[in-house]
DNA sequence: CGTATATATTGATATATATCAATAATATTT
DNA sequence: AAATATTATTGATATATATCAATATATACG
């Protein structure tokens, strides 16, 4: 189930290349680690330490297959990932695109032990696992943290009634500006978006197929709201794509 | 804010109906709290109890508001609510129907202390509502009680995911069939359907048009697969709906 | 009890979106 | 570098679903 080389303990000779290579010698003094572990004592974090093993992804494999056992809890180090539903027919609805350095636990945790989504790396990504009994001691143990928690986990589901009313109520149009603005404010902070984010992500993020993604984007182009080169998406109009996304 | 009778401190003399009238006394023992409240001590289920109290609404009224302060945790005594996202261009989306004993807290307790979505209800109906600071307190002291509710929210947010993918990978009889089954397996318990339910409840329900919900169970009705009669509907034959459901 | 008001129904039409098919461009492997 | 596979693009067509309009039925109201 995992892949990648395990390296926590291993020396790392390299050049320093935040954004692939990682080696984290521990929690406490961790500056990957999501800031949901500030809430931590020195002692928790040192336990936290000690039952976790930091994997590294190449681009595309599964960090996360949904239906299998959920026996730890992640938080990504560095790289980018996307947590995904397997739907019905063999096609994708893509809930949220991660980076570092975010957490990720997931509903199976106080229900079935089991994973609900999957999460796959779109780039070479680098994450930690952490022993779900060691972290469900911790949250009993220390409220601040654990309400630190639940409002992480709050947060995804407003984060999916978003997405549930903008998928159902908005059309192509809408639904693709949101996902352009969900891309420059929250992942990239940047108006280009990245080309590792594919054609059939992007219609995976707003329920629409490959073909009509296609199309609004090169609409999109045509009225010089983004531009595009070699695969990736510059926004030029981010109020256009504002007003878009308001419309529906 | 709220509408409706305060009645936990009057006394009752009118015939026992327990589907609308109920007064309760005391938490401690009370046949209509959530299950999730067996896991408190007597001392705990007094103190809730000391920081309760019951509401009666009408049939439509509005129990919790969209937007408004997150004040008090709901436990549903009788009666059934519809709980609906107020979404774009006045359209709703619900999210589940409410029955006895269901407890309702919402994802805004850990977050911004609002509600993110609106609950009516569908009958005459009655539900207590318990303070938010004692709720969180016994929470924080209470680690199994902590579990429970934390499985709760696990579970809405499975069923949400669950409406995500019907709403967005199943085309209209596939949606309906599941929102039949879904009244007759979690609701109701039988395969007839009480006419509270409106069409426009079912279109908000399925997120289609009012319309294309009355052509859908027309052809349906035509099928043999349900009845109709002054509103009610009646399921005849679950294994159609089923297999609509399985295909989408 | 009749009038008003909301809800339900139906068929005709419009529209958004998916699907298909054929081609082009990239990326990956040998 | 050639060959293969994957991903992207585009226009033509099909289809699902919404909208509209006109009528019917039920429900609330004075």
């Amino acid at each position: 189930m995992f892949t990648g080389v395990l390296s926590s303990n291993e020396l790392s000779f390299t050049t320093m290349n935040y954004s692939q290579h990682i080696d984290c010698r521990s929690c406490v003094d961790c500056g990957f680690r999501s800031p949901m572990f500030d809430h931590l004592s020195h002692k928790e974090l040192q336990l936290i330490n000690e039952n976790r093993f930091e994997i590294k992804f190449n681009k595309g494999e599964i960090i996360r297959k949904q239906g299998t056992f959920l026996s730890h809890v992640i938080s990504l180090n560095s790289g980018l990932a996307k947590l995904y539903i397997e739907g019905l027919n063999g096609k994708n609805l893509i809930l949220r695109i991660i980076k570092p350095t975010s957490f990720i636990g997931g509903p199976g945790m106080y229900y079935d032990q089991r994973h609900h989504y999957s999460v796959a790396a779109l780039v070479d990504t680098s994450a930690c696992f952490i022993d779900i009994n060691i972290f469900k001691e911790i949250i009993h143990s220390n409220p601040a943290f654990a309400a630190e928690f639940m409002k992480g986990f709050s947060i995804n589901m407003l984060s999916t009634y978003d997405r549930l009313i903008n998928i159902t109520q908005k059309q192509i149009p809408g639904r693709m500006a949101d996902a352009l603005l969900y891309f420059s404010d929250e992942i990239y902070n940047s108006n280009k978006i990245q080309s590792v984010i594919s054609k059939q992500d992007l219609a995976d993020l707003t329920s629409m197929s490959k073909d009509s993604a296609v199309k609004i984007l090169r609409a999109f182009k045509d009225e010089g709201i983004i531009s595009t080169q070699s695969g990736h998406i510059e926004i030029k109009d981010i109020e256009a794509l504002i007003k878009i996304s308001n419309i529906g």
